[in-house]
DNA sequence: CCGTTAACGCAACAGAGAGTTGCGTTAACG
DNA sequence: CGTTAACGCAACTCTCTGTTGCGTTAACGG
């Protein structure tokens, strides 16, 4: 069990280490002005090592952001199209809000090497989430969109936009009114 | 004419030339990173008289920020709403989709400064551009919306969260389909 | 037209943080 | 128990931020 490992020797643990450390330090800390000597201290690791792992300090707020990414969120399924797209609404909104969320927004915002993968990242987020239509679809309670995806993409765009943009509170009603309009566009 | 300036001298021409080399900067060589010497070099002026006027270099770039800002847009006036939204739509689209946009963008997420400028930044913008549906509704083309300025919000949002997350083209096709819906809203 | 003043240019500087390097130390595995 | 590679450590270079002191020059008042 506590074997084969390709290369690394006490390789893997130091990993989970340092990367659990960046999320520390960008959540709390804030956006992508992260000392990498401060990720070291808090990871109780020392820079030369993380410099071994990852050669620039991008590749080291990338490596975070994939491993946050890789998270695979659950997906509703409370038998009813509105409940599930209202479960989505608040998942997306709690994210969207939350310290390490807005951190996250902001480093894939500053820096070009993570800018290229939102569209992946949502691609995906979105893609899953969009199971929800099309289990509406299979128990008749609706026909199918034109495209699903889009429905679900237009309906976390206020969401994102209110938390990224505007920074007003996201009620629970203002929740409510979006599913209502995604519903409208069926 | 050529008199009572309050305090500078040749002070007023200089502050031009550094704020527009920023904009050269940020929407040339991209985002947040730029060099305060760079900024001097393009704008012809020694790195020492940047300082003077702002003394870090959050400032300069916030104060580039508020001069873009400042720049009122147009508020069309086509005498049909639909054909207002959809100008709307458009010019949203194009400033979200310019270097100087995406950049400025960027630099608004990187910055807690500047990101505490966002919410001032879009009520004025979003507020500017509801009044097409005011007209509309003293044209009688309408009722009067609950709140004109969230129709419109809710018309921008989905622009911008293509432009900004997920980095598919915005056709025109896309636009309209987000009027039809803002119109659908009243 | 000339002297004063303040803005500007210039060069040298301190400080922080990103990466790098060489070597000693230690944990894992045979 | 010996080898190997990962890790720690310290010193270093480099780039960029921001500062300082002083010389230079443009604008303004007399």
């Amino acid at each position: 069990m506590t074997s084969n490992e390709p290369a690394h020797r006490r390789g893997k643990a130091v990993d989970d280490q340092i990367l659990a450390a960046v999320i520390d330090v960008i959540s709390a800390s804030g956006t992508a002005n992260i000392k990498v000597e401060e990720v070291a201290r808090v990871a109780g690791v020392n820079k030369t090592t993380i410099y071994r792992r990852f050669p620039k300090r991008d590749d080291l707020v990338l490596a975070a952001f994939l491993a946050q990414a890789d998270t695979t969120i659950p997906i509703p399924d409370e038998g009813y199209l509105r409940a599930d797209l209202l479960a989505v609404a608040h998942m997306v909104r709690d994210v969207v809000t939350s310290p390490l969320g807005q951190a996250l927004l902001s480093a894939t915002a500053a820096t070009p090497e993570l800018a290229a993968l939102r569209p992946q990242f949502w691609d995906l987020r979105l893609g899953a989430a969009a199971v929800v239509i099309e289990r509406a679809v299979e128990r008749g309670e609706c026909s199918a969109p034109a495209d699903a995806q889009l429905l679900i993409e237009l309906l976390v765009a206020p969401i994102h936009f209110r938390a990224s943009q505007i920074g007003s509170d996201i009620t629970d009603d203002f929740l409510e009114q979006q599913v209502e309009r995604a519903l409208s566009d069926l």
